[in-house]
RNA sequence: GCAGCGUUCGUCUAGCGGUUAGGACACCGCCCUUUCACGGCGGCGGCACGGGUUCGAUUCCCGUACGCUGUACCA
């Protein structure tokens, strides 16, 4: 059988990480077996559906670097892949359920559902539709329930849950998990405004739509009882199911907006590369089992299995997420990031610099930070001269005899032949060893001229970047304008 | 309340009956050094608890505790 899965989001705003992790499962388990990742818009809920949601999704799932082979943008054989356009089916296939028994009407109003709970609720009982007492084709008898429908009654179909016994299906992550029926609730299947629920549609879609595995968070797990009577109402042949853990707060508590950022457009502005955000999201819940932490997409389909996906949910830990994204940002070409980093520049007032020298500045700095954009206040200094200098840097390092210790140096570096970084640390090596002095004495002041800092790069290496003419015009600067 | 699920360093995790319980992030120390970082080395720190099963349990079973999720005409 081949292998279809689906993701399957609510249109309701900005993709979650934990989406984004759902449908990563989703897509590194098809590709990792040859099968198809599907996208299917569960957009049945009117009351909560946002106009742009969708587009956002599906951009959001192709930054970070996957695309779906079936969806309503590119469509495919298995469509409409937007539950609001299937209502029809849904009507359908209620039918089908009324007429065998496994559903039926039900026509309370949602007053009186409140009041059933709440007695239910003070006689200690759990809340659940009680098929017995309240208003439904059982109760009200065939001809009424028939003269209501004639008379277009609003009404909701129900699912015909048994009164006992056992329902049971194994989940791939978690193995055999039981259900007493007694605990299942009559759930509704086909809302009053014609729409069905999410239960409903999620089994006539994934059948009809040949999904082979439904890899979903674990939140579902206790409505997965009512899918699996679902099936078997139909006669159908169940999916497998695998239950992923969720990802959580620093709390323990399901990752939501109030600790921190959890869309992936809040990542990707705060300047997370795409490729560190999967590799991270991938990692929680998830381990291929070997000491290593990088892994691109392609070697995350090759070693997937939902079998070694964890039982336990994992806090989103930032700190990591962000050495990761140091990780990826040391291992790119400068010059592939340069005109991001120039698009970054946009934003300051600093003079326009090449994408060469872009490339350079990011190849000089970014051991030293996390983020690209970064490196316009790490290192302001290579695109404008200091406009402030480290006082307790210059404390230190400029004494009363450190101007006379540094100025042949303007000299010295005005007739070298090559500005390089080689040939100004050989300068400079030569120049403390006739004046048998330390090297450090040099190297702070000029970091201090230079850059105004007390951290940044290998100084030979900065200065030969920012070039001849910017070093010499500080260092003189500096020197007018300090004793 | 009820149901289900879960529980290895602070965090992410490896482990699938016999290991000095391994790695990564974070933290601390040392080395390197031209500051900071990178890198290297080292340290801190964990099997929730109680019963079984077994020659032997982190690992298998049962309880307890704690946590999480669900309990809608939301998904």
């Amino acid at each position: 059988m081949s292998v279809r899965v689906r993701f399957a989001p609510s249109p309701t705003g900005f993709l979650h990480v934990g989406g984004l992790r759902t449908a990563l499962y989703n897509y590194l388990f098809a590709r990792h077996n040859g099968g198809k990742c599907i996208l299917r818009i569960e957009d049945t809920d009117q009351t909560r559906y946002v106009e742009s949601a969708e587009t956002a999704l599906i951009e959001a799932c192709r930054w970070a670097g996957f695309e779906f082979d079936e969806s309503p943008e590119k469509g495919g054989e298995f469509g409409p892949y937007r539950q609001s356009e299937r209502t029809d089916t849904y009507k359908k296939y209620s039918k089908i359920l009324l007429e065998n028994g496994s559903a039926y009407y039900a026509f309370d109003t949602s007053e009186d559902l409140d009041k059933m709970r709440e007695r239910q609720q003070k006689s200690g009982l759990a809340p659940k539709y009680d098929r017995s007492i309240m208003r439904n084709q059982y109760t009200l008898g065939e001809d009424e329930t028939a003269r209501l429908i004639a008379t277009d009654e609003p009404r909701v179909v129900r699912l015909k849950v048994p009164i006992t016994g056992d329902i049971r299906f194994s989940d791939i992550v978690r193995g055999e998990v039981v259900f007493a029926a007694r605990d299942i609730d009559d759930q509704i299947l086909l809302k009053s405004d014609g729409y069905p629920t999410y239960h409903l549609a999620n089994v006539v879609d994934d059948h009809l739509m040949e999904i082979s595995h439904v890899i979903r968070a674990e939140e579902w797990l206790p409505s997965t009882p009512k899918h699996v009577l679902l099936y078997q109402a139909f006669g159908w042949e169940s999916p497998k199911f695998a239950h992923v853990p969720l990802l959580l707060n620093p709390d323990k508590t399901k990752m939501s907006k109030r600790h921190g950022d959890v869309f992936v457009d809040d990542f990707k502005n705060k300047g997370f590369f795409p490729e560190a955000l999967v590799n991270f999201v991938a990692l929680c819940g998830w381990n291929p089992s070997s000491e290593r932490e990088i892994y691109s997409m392609n070697e995350l389909i090759e070693h997937f299995a939902l079998e070694k996906v964890n039982k336990a949910g994992a806090i989103f830990d930032y700190k990591k997420l962000e050495w990761m994204n140091s990780q990826y940002l040391r291992s790119y070409e400068p010059i592939e990031l340069a005109p991001e980093l120039l698009k970054i520049l946009d934003s300051y007032a600093y003079p326009k610099v090449g994408v060469e020298y872009a490339a350079q500045v990011i190849g000089l700095l970014r051991e030293r930070i996390n983020f690209l954009h970064d490196i316009p206040t790490f290192g302001d200094y290579m695109f404008t001269r200091p406009l402030a200098f480290d006082d307790e840097y210059k404390s230190k390092h400029w004494k009363p005899e450190t101007k006379a210790n540094i100025t042949p140096l303007l000299e010295i570096f005005t007739s070298l032949q090559e500005f390089s970084h080689q040939a100004l640390h050989d300068v400079v090596q030569e120049y403390v060893a006739s004046k048998q002095m330390a090297l450090k004495l040099i190297i702070h002041p000029l970091r201090l001229m230079i850059t105004g800092k007390q951290v940044g790069a290998g100084m030979f290496e900065t200065m030969s970047i920012l070039g001849r003419e910017e070093v010499l015009a500080r260092m003189k600067s500096f020197l007018e304008n300090n004793p």
